[in-house]
RNA sequence: GCGCCAGUAGCUCAGUCGGAUAGAGCAACGGAUUUCUAAUCCGUAGGUCGCAAGUUCGAAUCUUGCCUGGCGCACCA
């Protein structure tokens, strides 16, 4: 990638002068047109050890680069107030944009295996609009990851064992028979429908969650259930326990087994066999997290709703345990803790409880405003904000919705292009370039779309693609605006085609991240 | 009481590895259309980055303390 390769250069370059610098350059975009394309700040980190003043060497590292050929060829440096200012040449970069692909994109290869589990929602309701975020951050994550090269899969953790699937159950049959909800069980309309029902009302309900997930472009590798983890051959649990018994971590007390997750940093030791000699949902847990490692999984990630955030610790602790086992080696664990949504309607807040009737479903949000600006919306903000989400001004909203405003600079670019054909691409110009200053932002930004989707990948952040499909369709947007295409030079025109064909698979790889589709015409 | 997350423009939020003068969208106001789809574009206005100290050439970003809000603190799941 362009920045990659300026970085190299730039290294390369320093290194063999007499400045004494060998560690890696690491560009920067300045934000200001008269800052160049680049910049860096070596001449700071170089201050102590050389003892001059940052501007001085600024002024030095300038006239190394712009000595060297293979740097002076793409650009020229220039110091300002300790930075080193990189102003590309139009030949330079247009040769670059000419020849760059999004088959040509190319990552840094890996061993790792990732394993995303998400959304993981107890089989005993519907999904609401938080469950609707996880999936949709989930989903795209693993989008993101794949598409950099990255070995991911994608999991549903069934709870569908203990305490709460019996009260499910016997909320469902109390309905069924006449008898009424047992005390703490589960109300709500979806009781009554599931009783009216002769299907099994677990079946029934986890066939609803797949389908709503299904229909918001969600699906998993793997549906793997709690009571899976016992069979009669293999118990897992058991097995899991022993593995922790045998590293020292398990002791009994008070008629209970505990594990010592307090030396991993949790506030207490936990509980995984009772007194009654049944097993506690966090042994489930252990073992579960147990067969991510034995099936090979190094780079575990798991999706947690901010209202079980107070599992994480406990968690983390027994992945660290585990490192103790032989077949185990440096594995890493990443939660990432999705704060709740707060739904409101006309700037009203609409409470979601399970519990109760009045409940908006995640399957109501879809249906309301639809499912590319469902994605959009859970997926622009960041997994670890607060977020409001107000479904009127969603609706209010669509016709200057952002998801709309990017899948119309698609349009747009898919409707110039059927006006056009190849014939016309033979004009282009090789030498002497010219660029006007919005052709030079794009193309400046569809080179960056390999560099911000490995970072997003690097930081499990796939918010982070709908940032950049947004200021990517912005800068088109405003080039289409001044830069006629049907109307132009022959030369011009086949130099705007090629814009546009860049521009065209890129929007579509950002679209295939965000599970958003991708409309030829609006 | 303890823990996690957040606090940036009127509202909703970005802000990379600590970089230069703080960024968008919406809302407000003023403009642009004989045109390749105006679901668009341009401009104006809007800031004590919760508060206070510290680290340093430089802090919205890192450290510490405090304030406010959300969530969580079971031999439930």
């Amino acid at each position: 990638m362009l920045k990659r390769e300026i970085e190299r250069i730039i290294t390369n370059s320093l290194s063999k002068s007499d400045i004494g610098f060998s560690s890696e350059i690491v560009l920067e975009a300045p934000r200001f047109l008269e800052h160049g394309d680049y910049a860096t700040n070596v001449a700071f980190q170089l201050a102590k050890t050389l003892k001059r003043s940052p501007m001085e060497i600024a002024d030095k590292v300038c006239g190394i680069l712009n000595q060297d050929s293979g740097f002076s060829e793409l650009g020229k440096a220039s110091p300002l107030n300790g930075f080193v200012n990189i102003a590309l040449n139009n030949q330079g970069l247009w040769t670059r944009f000419f020849a760059w692909s999004v088959d040509k994109m190319d990552f840094p290869e890996s061993d790792d295996r990732f394993l995303v589990e998400y959304v993981s929602a107890n089989p005993t309701g519907p999904l609401h609009i938080g469950h609707g975020r996880w999936a949709v951050i989930g989903s795209s994550l693993v989008h993101l990851l794949k598409r950099v090269g990255i070995k991911a899969d994608s999991e549903f953790y069934i709870n569908d064992a203990g305490n709460q699937v019996n009260l499910f159950y016997a909320s469902v049959t109390g309905v069924r028979d006449g008898k009424g909800v047992p005390e703490n069980g589960y109300h709500g309309a979806y009781i009554a429908e599931l009783a009216k029902s002769d299907q099994d009302p677990l079946q029934a309900m986890l066939t609803s969650q797949r389908q709503v997930l299904k229909g918001l472009g969600v699906e998993f590798d793997e549906w793997f259930k709690e009571s899976s983890l016992i069979q009669p051959q293999i118990n897992n649990v058991e097995r899991a326990i022993s593995e922790l018994k045998g590293l020292g971590f398990i002791y009994e007390s008070e008629g209970a087994v505990w594990f010592k997750s307090t030396d991993f940093g949790d506030d207490k030791d936990r509980v995984v066999i009772k007194a009654d000699g049944s097993y506690t949902y966090f042994a489930s847990d252990i073992a579960y997290h147990y067969t991510k490692l034995t099936r090979g999984y190094t780079r575990l990630v798991n999706l947690f709703g901010a209202d079980h955030h107070g599992y994480v610790h406990r968690i983390k602790a027994c992945v660290k345990a585990f490192k103790g086992i032989n077949f185990v080696d440096d594995v890493t664990f990443k939660v990432i803790i999705g704060q709740l949504v707060n739904l409101f309607r006309d700037g009203q807040p609409v409470r979601m409880s399970k519990r109760t009737g009045d409940m908006i479903m995640l399957e109501d949000v879809m249906d309301e405003i639809g499912v590319d600006a469902t994605r959009y919306f859970l997926l622009e903000k960041s997994p670890d904000t607060h977020l409001d989400f107000d479904l009127s001004l969603a609706v209010k909203q669509s016709s200057d919705n952002p998801v709309f405003y990017v899948q119309y600079a698609y349009a747009r670019i898919c409707n110039i292009l059927s006006k056009l054909d190849d014939g016309q691409l033979n004009a282009i110009k090789k030498d002497g370039i010219e660029l006007s200053p919005s052709e030079r932002d794009v193309v400046l930004e569809v080179l960056r779309f390999e560099d911000v989707i490995w970072h997003s990948a690097l930081q499990l952040s796939p918010h982070k693609v709908v940032h950049y499909t947004y200021i990517l369709a912005k800068s088109f947007h405003l080039f289409y605006e001044f830069n006629p295409i049907l109307r132009a030079e022959p030369h011009q025109q086949a130099q705007r085609i090629i814009i546009l064909k860049q521009l065209q698979l890129v929007f579509k790889e950002c679209f295939g991240i965000l599970g958003i589709s991708a409309p030829q015409s609006m």
